[in-house]
DNA sequence: TTTAGATATTAGGCATGTCTAAAAAATAAT
DNA sequence: ATTATTTTTTAGACATGCCTAATATCTAAA
């Protein structure tokens, strides 16, 4: 099976299922009609119509009110959707000096355009990035992804240390609290309290900045060791 | 007036307007729907269909059977996305080393992207180019053009020099075989010879290479004196 | 000036993708 | 185990944008 055989869809195709990955990312066995829905702010009607569609392309299995599990040609194509997106959005932080909690909304954009070759030479100008802007791995041609072990930043001992490589909620309020904070992908950090009782932190950034985090934040944010 | 009140187009909408602006500076009083259709590559009765919607939204004028005119309005959008259409082939060309004429397709897409930002800082990026890979000139923001004074390569009398600045048919064809004699864009020229009765040329490229090109050649490259 | 041929428009249909309202199925509560 | 509630699906509508076939209009020729 190569890429040949896979289906060709359509812009709002490839929304639903880069959509469906990521909810099926989150452990749950299967990802129903109402969450999806809510990833793509429509009606679960209108859900109900696409999810024929998926299931027909063979990208999803589908079985009527038991939700949806992606396929493997599924996987593939939605990785190379993700790609795309996380590409586009290096070269708007480091070519084009995006902030990153501008480049969502483009990269959502960008990532439809249906040349092979651009992507590639775009990541071959960029040197092959293996993460974006947000510390998410960037999937390769083949849709393989070189993850970095990392855990919730909640699961680090006090005087434990590393490094922020991505977080989980990436709105663009949370973005810019962490912009404004010092705390960028890369900072090297240092847990120096841990208040039980309700779960804030004290941190070291770049062993110069110490910050409060509230439990909220703390369980957003992934560290490598 | 400003940007503001301009109407918002659909990507189709954007693709008609670019071909009635481009058929516009042909000369022509006013547009045909055949022509137009032509240009689009799909049936008459689909344009019949648009320039209703198109006149509705004020960027044409639009006497049935007797064919169309655009409006300022229409001029300014269409310039919009003749500047993005022309700022990413330089992209493509200067960052991502495509060749001139594997640039439109890509373009073609990449031209509907919505963000102001993006194109804002696309532009900076790119050191504000003033003409595109093909030679054509890229409108400011405001839809201002500088071009360049231009003649047909067919113009330029014996022993008379000049600069190539553009090209009119930018098939890929043609693109392939000018870059294949070397005949590229800013590539400095002189004619040796005009063969009268078949208007076939001979020109000096660089100063150093001799080729010999005919009528439908010649009447399809521009030149700066 | 009437007609033949070219050109353009409308009518009706189809596909995509959305919606609301109503019906069906699954799940939770008594 | 039956009922109530939530979830999901279907039915029918609408907008975009394309098509073919039929009709209307214009233009050029006799």
């Amino acid at each position: 099976m190569t890429d040949n055989s896979l289906p060709i869809l359509t812009y709002s195709e490839e929304n639903y299922l880069k959509a469906i990955f990521h909810l099926s990312e989150e452990g749950k066995k299967s990802v129903s009609t109402n969450d999806i829905s809510g990833e793509m702010k429509n009606r679960p009607a209108s859900v109900s119509d696409m999810l024929r569609k998926l299931g027909e392309k063979k990208v999803i299995e589908y079985r009527k009110y038991y939700g949806v599990h992606i396929t493997e040609d599924g996987k593939k194509l939605a990785l190379q959707t993700i790609r795309k997106h996380r590409l586009w959005e290096v070269f708007l932080v480091e070519k084009l000096n995006f902030s990153w909690d501008e480049v969502h909304e483009v990269a959502d954009e960008l990532e439809h355009i249906k040349s092979r070759i651009l992507i590639q030479r775009l990541d071959e100008y960029l040197g092959f990035p293996k993460f974006d802007p947000h510390g998410d791995p960037i999937p390769d041609e083949y849709g393989d992804v070189r993850s970095r072990p990392r855990l919730p930043l909640s699961e680090i001992e006090v005087n434990g240390t590393g490094q922020i490589v991505a977080v989980k909620d990436s709105s663009a309020s949370f973005l810019r609290y962490l912009d404004k904070v010092g705390a960028y992908i890369g900072a090297r950090i240092k847990v120096l309290d841990k208040v039980e009782f309700d779960g804030s932190i004290e941190i070291l950034v770049d062993n110069k900045k110490t910050i409060f985090m509230s439990k909220d934040v703390v369980n957003n944010i992934l560290i490598m060791q």
